[in-house]
DNA sequence: CTATCTGCAAACCGTTTGCAGCGTT
DNA sequence: AACGCTGCAAACGGTTTGCAGATAG
């Protein structure tokens, strides 16, 4: 499985700016990380990795650093049996996601075709959908 | 939204004991405080409606027997945007679900439909699915 | 009777927060 | 120069664990 989430540096560093932060070396560190990681990641990992480019960098900083960038929609959320400790970095608004339970590598899944299945199921049950998520684990074809 | 986990709490009882485990009082109370909770529950909340049956019963009990329910499949984790510290009872698998964000109440979906979809959705990318997380959040109908 | 289960309280550990100094703008 | 950001370390809060006594089978 290839990593699909090629994230844009450069992207990142200009939301950020657009949205009022600044862009400073810790952040660098950690946006140039999470890009060449093409897996998922808790932040204790996430700290580990980005000490080579920044080796003051802490553990408070990335916590910081990894809610502002959820808060942008640019990393997110990933669930597992143990809990919810896990993200990963998306280049849109939060997507369905396809994780590896061997290599932890992702990718973004095309809903549109479960939209309309998802639209049948509300209608049924007569509720408002407001938002879903949709995570499916599994083997991908290499790790297989 | 009708409550649609009507467990058995004689089937949990049973399945407890299929299973090696001792039917104890405090489980009795648990289970029977679970099937009464029409909503998503976290563990200190069930501790608290638990202690009306059973005011001696502590929080470590409580986390130990969420465990238990939830390894013999009784018993679901429900995600949430800040964690994943809620469970609510299904009488099957993991189930996708269907939370209501405004009274926590929740329902199984029937995710045939669904297969389907995600069998294309999987051969497209070239994975194996093991399992799936679908949560669909939104508004009841009474809620709305 | 025995092995499991329980309540208590302490330990744990991931996460958050306060603060003084630093660095971006 | 101003204010956001950072690292540190302490605080926090949910969860787990050790243990001696209770209890189901």
């Amino acid at each position: 499985m290839k990593n699909v989430n090629q994230i844009e540096i450069a992207s990142w560093f200009e939301k950020l700016q657009q949205s009022g932060y600044r862009l400073t070396g810790s952040r660098r560190a950690l946006i140039e990380t999470i890009a060449k990681c093409d897996h998922t990641f808790t932040v204790p990992q996430l700290l580990t990795m980005a000490q080579r480019l920044d080796p003051a960098l802490g553990m408070a900083t990335v916590y910081r650093a990894v809610e502002t960038l959820a808060s942008l929609g640019l990393v997110h959320r990933v669930h597992d049996q143990q809990g919810c400790h896990s993200y990963v970095a998306v280049d849109r608004q939060p997507v369905p996601m396809l994780v590896c339970q061997t290599c932890g590598r992702s990718a973004p899944i095309d809903d549109s075709p479960l939209r309309l299945v998802l639209a049948q199921i509300a209608q049924q049950h007569s509720i408002a959908i407001e938002s879903y998520w949709l995570q499916l684990n599994g083997q991908c074809a290499e790790c297989r």
